[in-house]
Formats: structure tokens, sequence, C-alpha cells
DNA sequence: GACGGCTTGGCAGTAACTGCCAGGTTGGCG
DNA sequence: CGCCAACCTGGCAGTTACTGCCAAGCCGTC
């Protein structure tokens, strides 16, 4: 908060532990499945006390969710600053199509959505977090389908938000199934094009 | 199994009892909110052991989550049994619309789908069931979409289908935020019309 | 070198959940 | 009626995720 200018040493050597932490996890969890490993395993693992994983990780459903959260603003802000010619659907189409080219390399994005796909636990937190970033896009959606703020609620801005967020869940599970050789942009097009006609 | 003639008396008191533990729960739930409320204390407020309740309804969640497990069935076999010539649009929707009416009483539904839709937990939850039911409705949908079983996977069934959900989400939400006075099956016909257009 | 701020680690506690075992109830059979 | 097997119940201990508390250590500053 104080200066921009200091990383403080402390949040550099934090940034590292936190990679290292998320190594050793994403490791153990591959090889033994995720329901099996416990946090106390990952502390040990990665050298650290349980208290500590706790505080850089607030839920063991973190250690695979938590970079979810930086998406979900990404693809709000990207939506709204397309020029307000561009429909409603166009606006959420680049905002999807600029989270997936976000995503780091394709191999840990697969490593870490296949074990969302495969963890029930994991994808209902996962779902979770998706529902508040569609909360978040409402305003911006409705003003693009020309909706004003009106006495009754409406139900159009949501569905339409949802729907798209429903074509995107839709096509990364393919990719997920497909080990990652299906071509998720393809795929959600699509999904798309499907719900429309 | 044996014989479906013996409601061995056992049955009975049981299905009784689960009934008064799911009064005595939603009350609490209502009282004092989801997530303070303990099995503990649900158990002797209920008057049996905590490990009784764990043993009528698996985990806390089921408590306010478990019937909704007879309506995936429900939805799956209405939506089978339209005839051949239904689409596949219309086929989700007489669906949907036959669970809507399949509600016990209205002020009872209410009442969860409010717990549901304000607990996180429990709305991850929620969502986690429904990914489960659109799973077993994509070999219904194919058919009536003329898809036949490619080797490709084809993202066009799963997404009308999660498309339709979203939908009745969005529907089931804004009905609860209105207070139960909303008209849902508008809702959601709005809700398909602002997707599909 | 002492001080204040921040982090870490251990410890105890809570709450959901599970396995195990003893004890009581129910239902069928002689 | 008596007995046995099947079943249910309750209590107890244990596991796991997660939290608050407090002492100990590290870092930069005066």
């Amino acid at each position: 908060m104080a200066h921009p200018k200091a990383p403080t040493l402390w949040d550099r050597s934090r940034e590292i532990a936190v990679a290292a932490i998320l190594d050793t996890a994403l490791r153990l969890f591959a090889e033994q499945g995720y329901d099996a490993t416990t946090m106390a395993e990952i502390a040990k693992e990665a050298g650290i006390s349980q208290r500590s994983l706790f505080r850089y990780f607030g839920s063991k459903e973190d250690l695979v969710c938590g970079d979810q959260d930086g998406l979900g603003r990404l693809l709000k802000d990207t939506v709204e600053a397309q020029p307000p010619d561009v429909s409603a659907w166009d606006a959420l189409r680049a905002g999807f199509e600029t989270i997936m080219v976000a995503r780091h390399t394709p191999e840990r994005v697969l490593r870490i959505a296949t074990l969302i796909f495969s963890t029930p636990s994991l994808r209902a937190r996962y779902v979770e977090k998706r529902l508040r970033w569609q909360a978040d896009l409402v305003p911006a959606i409705e003003s693009r389908m020309g909706i004003a703020d009106a006495p009754a609620p409406d139900p159009r801005a949501p569905a339409v938000i949802a729907a798209t967020f429903a074509c995107a869940d839709t096509a990364t599970e393919l990719w997920v199934r497909s080990g990652g050789r299906a071509d998720v942009a393809a795929l959600f097009d699509e999904a798309i094009s499907a719900v429309r006609t």
C-alpha cells in the first residue's frame, strides 16, 4: 500500500514461496489425488508450517482455484472496455477470448483444469467463483442490451451472461476431456451458435 | 428390496423422523443462519444422536439439497418421455415445467431456495448436483438434435442443456429475490428468448 | 544496540465427518 | 413364548480442514 516502489524483499520471497508451494501441491495432487492429499503433507513437503500454509492460501481449494480471481477481474475489465457499439454477445466473447489467451502455459492450465473437472468439490468451488463474476457483469451487459434500471427485475442480461458462461464451461470441459488437443475457441463458438439458433 | 409390501414399521418411523429432523434443521437455519448452526445443535434439538443424524443425512448440505436428487430423475424422465418430434428446447422446457410444478408447497420451496441462494457453499453444492443432471441429459438431447455419436466430441447438446439450466437458475434466483412474488415460468421464458435471439 | 512492525510456527480448539463397537429393537421361526 | 439373526442407535475416538492466540524471530529504523 505505502510505496508501490517497495517490493520490500518480503513480497519477492513471498512470491517465490507461493510459487514453490503451488508446485509441490499440484505435484502431490497429481500423484495421489486431491482428496487423498492433506494440507499437513503439503506443508511438510514444502518445508513450511501448516499455519503458514493456511496464511498463504486461505483454503485447500484456493491452492487450485486461487488464481481464478485475477481472471475474473480481467474478464470484467475487458468486457467493459469494449466500444459501446459492440453487442453484449460480442463483448462477452471478447472477454473470454482475452482470458483464454491470458492463461500461462497451456500445460499448467490443462493440469489444473483436469484436476478441477475431475474433483466434484473443486468443480463446485470453481462454479461458485464464476457465479460471482456473472453478477459483476450484469450492469455492463444490461447497458449494452439497452435495458434501463427498471423497477421490475429483468432476467435478460443475467440469462445471456449465464448462457455464455455455460458455453465457455462446456467448451472447457470438452477441451479437458480431449486432453488439451481440441481447440477451445472453436468449441466455444460452436456452443454459442448452437444455443443461438 | 425384499418385499415392496414390507414398510416394516422401521421405514415408516424413519420417514417421520426424517421429516421432523428436516423441520427442526430448516427452522434453526432460518433462525441463526446456515453456517452458524452446527450439526450437534440440530441433533440435540431433534432429540437424536449426532451419529444418527449423519446416518440419515450424509452431510450438512444434504439437509438442504437432499431432495434435489428426486427432481433430477424426474427431469430426465420427463425429457425422455417427450414425443420424438418435440425439439430439444421444447423437451427441456417441458421437463423444467414439470419439476417446477412438482415442488411441494411453494412456501417451503421458497424457504429452501432462499437459503441456497444466500449461502455460497450451498449454492455451489446445488450447482454441482445440477451439473450431474446435465450430463445425464446429453444422450436424449443429442438424438433430438439429430447428432449421431461422432468420433469428435460435439459441444452442441451440452451447450444447449447448460444454457437452459442457466436460464432456469436465473429465473429461480430472480424469483427468490422477489420473495416468491414473481412468476418463475414467465421469467424462464423471458430468459430463454433473450438467449435465443 | 534497542525498538516497532511484520512474519512465522506451534498449540489448542472447533466443526464436519467416519469407523468401530456395545447395546437395544424388531421381525421371523420353532 | 423364547430365541436368534438382522438391523438400528448411540457413544467414543480419530481424521481433516480451518481459526485464534501467543511467543519467538527477522528486518529496517532511530
